[in-house]
DNA sequence: AATGAATGAGAATTCATTCAT
DNA sequence: GATGAATGAATTCTCATTCAT
């Protein structure tokens, strides 16, 4: 998996204490600090996580963190827009072998579980953001809902999808479907060793194959009429 | 909605400082704090909240509380539990309007989505387990699913649901994309007031509808055959 | 001198974490972090001090400052309060053994050296004000001035003061002949042994007399008409 | 007012990395850091103030600092010492106007109140140096004392101020009455828009003349004989 | 001469938990 | 049962100063 090669988006990095853009040796420490935050978000989660833990695995000094990154949040922030980055390569690469609308939905889940089991501790870093800095998170989902749902509108049009499906509803439907099962056949699932599986289990994938299939592809007849007779209920 | 009708599971409370069984008094303390803990840890999130302010809003010392919870930790997976306990609570009552299997499960969405909207700030309470208390949220999820799992079998035997689904995955994804769908549209959605809606949009639950009868129906002929030719891929 | 007797104004002290009164127990834990701070300031002055130094000077924990005190500078303040009331008990003591309204003037300072005489590093506590909490140093500055002004007030009144004087800016300049005497002949003095002196030396304090005798006293003729040759001068 | 000519003494001066004598294009630079840090500390106070601060406002990078300075505290009293001159200036300039010796301490005075009115911030950094340097103060004070105790002693000699004034004390009082006057009506007050005053109040001007005129000039008869009764008041 | 990245000691502050009353 | 004072480890962040380039 090739998703990590640049760590960072470059668009003209700068000092936040001084605001001037950053020297060679200043953008190489600058990735040292990232990837050392990377593995302690991983490793504890955000809070058990601390400046002093990333810098001394990053071989820096404290005070060094400082001229890179304003707070612990921050360098949070940039974390997971990054891993943002990663996993949605992740899952365009995967998705690019696809023969078929529907079948490339489905290679989007597979490239997204292979990021979650190739780096199960850190989709953890991404899901944890809801607490640590709701506004990055909605960023996170937001971008991958955009590709969700413009795959989605072309197949619509190209008739591989319910033309009755909202492709916004489904797209969030389709990734939270995707999240629940990578967190509980990949994060939570151990194997005999106790080890977290390298993959999720085939009949697993099959199952949501199947749910997918059927969720999205065009249905001939007797199609749902349920919520004609949704009436206003409240509390 | 009378779903707080008990704030606590009741089975024979014990004092962890005694560990004897707690008196009426004893039982109505606990209990302010677990109300006061509810609302401190929906203002301010596991992290943000103390001891301090729990006892504060709850009108006892602080030495108090640590009559009735071990830890900080404690009083919080009490909550969860309590709080998965109102979740299903009402999403059961809201299934036991259907009138068949289909709608049932569009109808269980439906409960927990009045469930959300009504305490929006409390199911963030219920996600932020997974970083205090993995173990905690295990059970909550779980006993969601396995609710869920119970309702596809029962379908799938009358013929209502797609034989060829598998009930436990399709549960988990079904779960997560309700989730999702109740993350982005209640707690993120404001209205023109800039307050969150009490309830979801007509045309989103529609999309939903859709969504999860497609996917749940059984489909006469040509059903999805695309996982015959999943390879072994690798990373 | 007595003026320590009482170290901080009584009304009603309460915690800064809880809001609610202090128990005689807290009182008592106060009243060590007040003297403490008050030796801690005098020795180190505001910048070099520090509350590990004031707890472990009290012999308390570093925690239980913040039972009684918001920071630093809350206590340097309410030390200064604190100062500014025993120097002012230290000058009324003294005026009161005046036979004269002149005489009280001098004894005024007299009073006020030896006060400063007595406390050499804590009245610098005091000047430190002016970059520490400069509100706080009015505070201090215009509660002495209040006392001078009136008795100047009541002595122009008996005859005894020039009533041309204006007693406000007298009163300002007075005291500021005060602080720097004190401050050049108490402070900055040293003994042939390099030991700071208790008392300023006599010879000062007669120059000190004749200057206030001067400029308060009543004066029969030929008195300045200077001011009428003042031009509206600028820069 | 012109004072401000030549920011900085200029006998030899050299590098404190180098010790060697400075070329043009250092004086510059040193000139540009010492007029960055007389702004930065007249905004900020000694402790807020930072090197980086000095060093961005000064346009040049913070290793540059240490070629012309050894420290935060050296450049600190190199610019007391400037201001001091600054001072002074202001004092002579002002006096030299006098027609007679009590209108020339009047005049300092007046010289004294310009500088400050012109640079309300600075004169602050004056006096902040009793906290960061006392010996740079001593020198501050002295200075200024060393003049006037000069005019008061030709004055005696011509008759034209009390001779029974001894002229050092009279010198440090007239110049603490001086600091406090300027300080309560020139850098507390604040006028109808809340902005500093550029000169003081004439009423105020003329209570300090009428205070100082008292003060200095020859009595009569009925001079103060209070201080014969002076008995040794000890604690 | 000038640069600016790196350093690390030191500061203020928080808070879960204990325990004597 | 209830109280609330005391604890102290841990955390974030600042900044004067050094030094390799």
């Amino acid at each position: 998996m090739d998703e990590s090669a640049d760590t960072m988006s470059a668009d003209e990095l700068v000092s936040p204490a001084t605001g001037r853009p950053l020297t060679k040796r200043g953008e190489a420490t600058r990735r040292k600090l990232l990837e050392a935050a990377e593995a302690v978000f991983a490793d504890l989660g955000y809070h058990e996580a601390s400046i002093v833990k990333i810098t001394e695995r990053a071989g820096v000094a404290l005070g060094t963190f400082y001229l890179y990154f304003d707070s612990k949040q921050t360098i949070f922030e940039a974390l997971v827009i990054d891993l943002n980055r990663r996993v949605r390569h992740s899952m365009s690469e995967s998705m690019a072998q696809a023969t078929d609308r529907i079948e490339a939905e489905r290679l989007g889940f597979e490239g997204f579980f292979r990021f979650t089991a190739a780096h199960p501790a850190l989709y953890r870093v991404v899901r944890e953001a809801e607490f640590v800095s709701p506004a990055t998170l909605r960023i996170h989902y937001e971008r991958i809902v955009e590709g969700y749902r413009a795959g989605l509108r072309a197949a619509q049009r190209e008739g591989d999808v319910d033309p009755a499906l909202d492709p916004e509803v489904a797209a969030w439907a389709l990734m939270g479907a995707g999240e629940l099962i990578g967190m509980r056949y990949l994060l939570w699932e151990r194997d005999a060793d106790g080890r977290p599986p390298a993959r999720i289990d085939d009949a697993v994938i099959d199952g949501m194959t199947r749910f997918i299939g059927n969720a999205l592809r065009p249905h001939t007849a007797g199609t749902p009429t349920l919520m004609q007779e949704r009436e206003s209920d409240d509390d």
